[in-house]
This record gives structure tokens, sequence and C-alpha cells, in this order.
DNA sequence: GCTTAAACGAGACGGTACGTCACGTCTTCTA
DNA sequence: TAGAAGACGTGACGTACCGTCTCGTTTAAGC
């Protein structure tokens, strides 16, 4: 049992800082962020964020996709249905401002720190494939989708199609082609 | 027509800035290389590349994704080989050494700089999509690709899926692999 | 009273540059001492240095010219003398290594910096002034100095004279010429 | 006799470029100065100063004090006030929109290239000294000015405190002060 | 009138330093 | 020991100017 010694870290840092970042990101893209500037938006200094935060990409990594409760897969009744509900989840995860600002250079840190890299996968994979194993083994019975088809492979095609259309051409990502890249995914894993 | 004046540029500082620029992305990441370092590797100065290209992004664009030549798309026969082969040709096009090193790096710079954004997509675009068109038209004239399927859904999908199983689990894209996604892709577009 | 707050400048790093900087500047002139090097020496860093010092010009200045103790102006008794000390003090601070180097290149950025202009003066009058009213005026009342010669008017003369002639011709500036100059300003200041 | 050959220069240059620096000059100081704004505005180029001038320094040099024709000293009939008439003479020199810009920067170079510090000294001193000499001769024979007074030591005092004082404290040179330094000067050449 | 050779404009070149910026760490004082 | 403040080393950034070079073109003098 570890026994906490000293004077005890401040909670209400650790969310003021996650909250200044969120918000800097709805301002300025991920390079022209300092830590600086969160420390100062947050109220606080650089050393009390590094004494959370190994560095700035796990920051920021933490305000953008927050934990939060799972809630389950609503069963539509039809793949398509399920594949569309999916994909609904995950642009909105994509999309928020602080995601968009964050996102290409989240990649780009996590080429390089392998610990920013785990933690990155984790808490996606967590979230997106949670209550996937479920879903596809009750479609696998009905016979809709194919035996072969892996619970990666679904995550690799929703959030690397969502992913690369977002920074390739945001613009044209409308209701329409949510229906044909669902439609194109349902067929994909279907029986 | 312009009419060349002053003293020309030295073709050859090109192709050394290029070819140092892709060896040296064999050997870091792209944010450990320098400009500065990248000059004396080809043998010049810094202020002769940035006569040539407007910041580090467009020169590493330039030499991880050289022009070249197309080659056809060859008709294997059925639409599965044919997207097999679509897959190989943007696998081994993401998968250079240099392309490894650079793609996050310049996924980031791209959010930020328009004009890489640009310059990267129509790039990309002009290798991927060269053929693709034509291709398109005939399968669906077979009757086997759906008629709403748009060659930009397809370049999202190849891109897309094979960019972010790089990025998040590189070591798991064996032949398998590629075999399921070929098969998930062209059930994908199928009619 | 200005409190001190966050970590207190390193006080060794000031004194390592200034040294280092004197160092330099009798090993080369003042346009090719680089910064760089300047803190390699001191084995420091160039924000460090940014941090202290406006600009190069300020350094060269600080170190050139340190502050020091003052130390009276010896009375020898005669008009003739007291300037011959004059003289001799004003020449062993514009003859040291350092300053010979720096001279030149610290006069023309205080023609364009009039941060430097001020600080440069207030040192140098601060220096050579020193006493030099009380002397004057001591002077006066015995009838050997005219009324209207101010002190100004005498370092104009003293600094002046030297300068000019270490940046023109160095190499004759013998006992023989200390002597004449003596005689010089002696005679252009008595009654 | 060195036959021309080739295209002789076009001697419209020279004093373009000569126009050009002195009028830029007046602008910015030696430093902000630079060779490619000199081309431009005397419409030529770089190669074709560079094929008159050895740098920068020389140009400027010949822009800011060009050889002139010798006029006599004018003999006022008292020392006082052929010394008067010296200064006034240095004073002009000095004072031109041009030299006041450019003469800080020239001592600075001067320090580093030997030859512009001939050519300098040689230009200054051929202005300066002309008749000087001779004034020297007739004022001591007249018992005026003491044996051992060389002309140099009178050009170092004349040019010394008038260039100390432009850089030191050019506003407070009013009439006078050129009285007071005039009567100073005077004094210390006399017997 | 043709040849010759250098001057010309434009601008690229290598070199070198500039002053700035952000990262992540360290050091001080205070709570 | 946490916290605020801010200095620290590191290392790269993109810019600027120097004086030289390499082009293609123009200009005069000599044959």
């Amino acid at each position: 049992m570890m026994v906490e010694i000293g004077r005890p870290r401040d909670p209400r840092i650790d969310s003021a800082v996650l909250e200044a970042t969120a918000e800097l990101l709805g301002e300025t893209d991920y390079a022209s962020l300092s830590v600086d500037a969160i420390a100062k938006r947050a109220g606080t200094s650089k050393p009390a964020i590094y004494r959370r935060w190994p560095s700035k990409a796990h920051l920021v990594h933490e305000a953008v996709f927050p934990v939060t409760e799972y809630t389950e897969l609503p069963s539509t009744g039809s793949t398509l249905g399920d594949v569309r509900e999916m994909m609904a989840r995950t642009f909105a995860l994509l999309t928020t401002p602080a995601a968009l600002a964050a996102l290409p250079g989240l990649v780009a840190e996590m080429a390089v720190d392998s610990t920013l890299h785990a933690a990155l996968l984790e808490r996606f994979v967590d979230v997106l494939s949670h209550g996937l194993d479920d879903w596809l083994e009750t479609a696998r019975k009905r016979g809709e989708v194919r035996a072969e088809v892996r619970p990666a492979d679904v995550i690799d095609a929703l959030a690397g199609i969502i992913f690369l259309a977002l920074i390739t051409h945001p613009e044209t990502l409308d209701e329409a082609w949510m229906d044909r890249t669902a439609e194109f995914i349902a067929r994909g894993i279907s029986a």
C-alpha cells in the first residue's frame, strides 16, 4: 500500500489543464499549441503539468479523447443500420473541434513515442471496439457476417476511411457520403 | 512561354537534395530531420534549399512521393484480383522507408499548410486514381460494381485502411491481412 | 523593492559569458565574433545570453568596459603631469586586447542602436570623468585653467585624439607621441 | 600602354552607383545598406558594382568622400582664425548626410580590411593635410607655433575631437562648441 | 561586316550569422 | 511535497547579406 506523503496534488489543476487544452485546440492547431499557453490559460504552471503528463502529446491525447462511459451499441435490427450507427459514433468522436485540430499532430507523435502509441491505441480500441465482439458474434450467428471478419478489421475500415476522408476532403463528408460508406462497409463484411 | 533569365538553377542540386532527404528519412523520423542536415548531406546550403521548396514539408513530400511514370492497372480478369493489385501498389507506395518515416509528419503539416495539403493530394490522387475511372467504368458495365460507387470512395477505402493499419499495427500486415482486406473492399464495391 | 520570483539567474553564467567574450575578442575582431561561439566557450547557450543582453553589442560593451572601482586622479602637482596621467589611463582603457578588437565595431553599432549609444556613453563618461570636475575646479582656482573649459571638452580631446590615432596610426603611438599630445592638451586648456 | 579590348565599361554606371549610394546613405545607416539595394537604385547589377569596387566599404568610402579639387587654406591672418577655418572644413566634410551615416560603419571595416584602411587614410590625409605643411611652416616662422608640432598631430586633434563629439553628442555641436574647440586647438599648438 | 572579348542584367550559389521559439528539466521560494 | 515562476540546455527554424559564379545578351573596337 502506497502511503501518500507531503502535500497532495490539487485535483482542480487536472481538470483545469484538460479544459484549457481542449479550448485552445479549438483556436489553433497542435503545432501552434504551446505548453506555456496551456499553463497560462489553466492558471497553473508548466511543472504542474509535467508532473501529471509525461509530454504534451499525452496531455493532448487525454484532453481530446476523455474516458467516457460506454453506451451499448443499440441494435437497429439490420447490419446496415448498426454499421451506420457505429460510423456516426466514430465520426462524432473524430470531429470535435479539439480532435480535428489534434489528430494530425497526435498521429505524428505516435510514430515517434511508443508510450503514446500504446496509450492512444488502448483508448481508441476501448471506445470503438466496446461491444463489437458481441455484435459481430451475434451477426455471424444470424448468418449476416462472414466468419473470417475480425473486430480489428472493422475498426480499421471504419476509422481508417473516416480519418483519411477527414484529412483529405472534409468538406464533402455529408449524409450521402456517410450512407455510401456505411453501405460499403456493411457489404464488405456481409456473407 | 517563360524566358529563363539570370543564372539557371543547378539541377544537380535538386536531385542531390531529394536523394539526401530520402536517405536521411531512412535513418531518422520526420521530426528529427533537419534542413541543415539535408543541406550538408547534399553538399549544398540551406538557402539553396529554401530557394526551391517553400518549407521542409514540401521538400519531404516531393522526396517521398517522386513523380513517376504511370503504369497501367493490369487487368487480372476478376474484381478481387484487380483490387488486390491496387492494394499491393498502394501498400508499396506507403511502405518505402522514406514514406514510413515521413507520412505521420506530413499528415501533421498538411493540416496546417494548405498549399502542402493541395500538393500532397494532387500527387496522391494522381498516382492512385490513374486508370481507376476507366477500370470502374468497365467493371460497372460488366455488372460487377454498383453504380453509385465513386473513384474517390475507392481511394478512401484503399488508402485509409492501409494508412490506419500502418500507423496502428504495422506488425500484423501480412499476406493474410492483405487478402482479407482485398476481399472486404471487393465485396464493398460489388453489385 | 522588486521581489525575486521563480528560478534566479545563475550568476556564474553572467561572468562566464563576459569572460568568454573578452577572451574571444583577443582572438578575433568584432565582426567575426559570433554569439554561438561565445555561448560555446562559456559553456552555456544562446538563449541564456539573449536573456541577459538585448544584443551582441550590449554584451560586448559590458565585457570590454567592465564596471570597475574608481581610483582617484592622483595629483602630480602640475597640470601637465595630471593631463599626462589622464592620458595614460584613457590609453590603457582603450588598448586592452578586447577594446582594440571591439571598439570599431561598437562605434558602428552605437550609431544604429540608441540604447547601446546611451549605455556606452554612460559607462564611458562615468569612468573618464570621475574626479574630473573637482580637478578642473582646483586647477581653475590656481589660475592654471581657463574658466570656459568644460569637463566634456577635456574628454572629447583626450578620448577623441587617442581614439583617432589608435584607428589610424597605432604603430606611432610611442612615448614621444604621448608627451607631445599631453603638452598639446595641457596648453589647450591652460590660462 | 594597356590596350583596351572588349566592351568598355559604361562610365554612367560609375556615377549612377556613387549617387545611389550617397542617396541611400541619407535614408539608412551603413549596416542596413545592401549592395543589392544600391544596384537596384542605380539601375544596374551587383556584378557591375563588384567589377568596379572590391567591397561595399570601398564603394561607400568613395561615395562619401569624393575626390575634390583642393582649395587653398585661406589665411585669415591669425592662428585662431586659420584653425577655426580648418575646423569648419573638417566639420563640413564629416557632416554630410552620407558621411554621418557611413562613418561609424567605415571605421569598423577599416579595422578589418587593411586595403580600405590605406585608402581611407590616403583620401583623408590628402584632403585635410593639403596645405597644412606650408601653413605650419609659415606660422612657425612667425613664432606662433611651437617647433615640435607636427602636421599629423594637428589632424589627430582636429579630426579626432570632431569625430568623437559627432558620435557621442552631435546635438551639442553648436557655434559655441566650435569656438571653444578652435581656441583649445589654437592654444594647443601655440608657442 | 565579321570577329572578338569584355561588360552587362539577372539571379543562383556557398557561407555564415542572426535572433526567436518551444520542448522538457531544474532550481528557487512559498504555502 | 506541491505549487508558481521562470531560468536552463538543446536544437532547429527561416531570413538576410556578403561576394562570387554562371548564364544569355549587348556593345564597341579591330580586322
